[in-house]
DNA sequence: ATTGTGGCCTGCCCGC
DNA sequence: TGCGGGCAGGCCACAA
């Protein structure tokens, strides 16, 4: 699925879209699009202008409008199917819990460039979405470049568990549930621990393997590749020390992690 | 304010 | 071979 690793791929081939005049903007499905402005206002937005920078911030993709949009911003979410296309290349190849198949109807948000190239969002499952200059203030900081003071201030005086306080995207912005379970994983920090009981030790322990985990991932190109990933299957084991990897459900969401070494 | 839960969305896989 | 149920989780609305 698309995390933080599969959006800065998207990002990277989004500015191939930099300064080309769009010609128009269409949604295959008016669902997709989010926020409280109108999906016709979205468009207008759009049509005339042209992008001048391609950020990320968590797994949020912002495209900056230029004249006549001067000042406006194109969010675009990619839920757990979505895939961003530019001029008919994909950002990136595999994506772990979608399809692979190319299939046109899934095309949910088109730019048409005058150049008469696209910017396509496919998502077979609407979890995505595009928003015109969506809320980045709620938005916690950006899991690659957090400082340990930043994360220490996300998990602090809190009982709700760990990994649901890293995915909280208020807090930290870019975790998701793979890479989530790959970095405690790393970290051996078990997913219940409560998130304001780490000790100094232990925060510093995360922050480190938290950023070292996703350069690692964008580097081999997917939040697919951690080393626990082929074992999140009924019967896994740790690739470290071998013990059977325990299932369980953590702030609502799936989580395999060892018993023995995550503490 | 904080925290937990359920629903949305649909392709895919498994068992019958 | 076809069919139906369950599963996947990012995000948001809503409740307590």
């Amino acid at each position: 699925m698309p995390e933080l690793p599969e959006i800065e791929a998207y990002r990277q081939l989004a500015e191939g879209a930099l300064q080309r005049p769009i010609d128009r903007a269409v949604l295959g499905d008016r669902r997709f699009a989010r926020g409280h402005g109108s999906p016709r206002d979205l468009l207008a937005a759009l049509a005339g202008a042209s992008f001048t920078r391609a950020r990320r911030h968590g797994k949020l993709l912002v495209l900056d409008l230029g004249a006549p949009s001067e000042g406006r911003h194109l969010g675009l979410r990619f839920g757990m199917t979505g895939r961003l296309l530019l001029d008919g290349r994909a950002g990136v190849e595999r994506l772990v819990y979608a399809s692979e198949r190319d299939v046109s109807a899934w095309d949910r948000f088109t730019v048409r460039f005058e150049d008469g190239g696209r910017l396509v969002v496919r998502d077979p499952r609407l979890l995505g979405g595009v928003e015109l200059d969506p809320d980045e203030s709620v938005l916690g900081p950006d899991a690659l470049s957090i400082t340990a003071a930043q994360l220490r201030r996300a998990l602090e005086h809190s009982t709700v568990a760990l990994k649901a306080r890293l995915m909280d995207q208020h807090r930290v912005a870019g975790v998701g549930n793979l890479i989530a379970d790959e970095v405690l994983w790393r970290a051996s920090l078990a997913p219940h621990r409560r998130s304001g009981s780490l000790t100094e030790a232990e925060q510093r322990r995360l922050h480190r393997h938290l950023r070292q985990t996703l350069d690692l991932l964008i580097h081999r190109g997917g939040s697919h590749l951690g080393d626990l990933m082929a074992e999140r299957v009924p019967g896994g084991r740790c690739p470290r020390d071998g013990t059977e990897l325990v299932r369980s459900t953590v702030g609502g969401r799936t989580s395999w992690w060892c018993p023995h070494h995550q503490r």
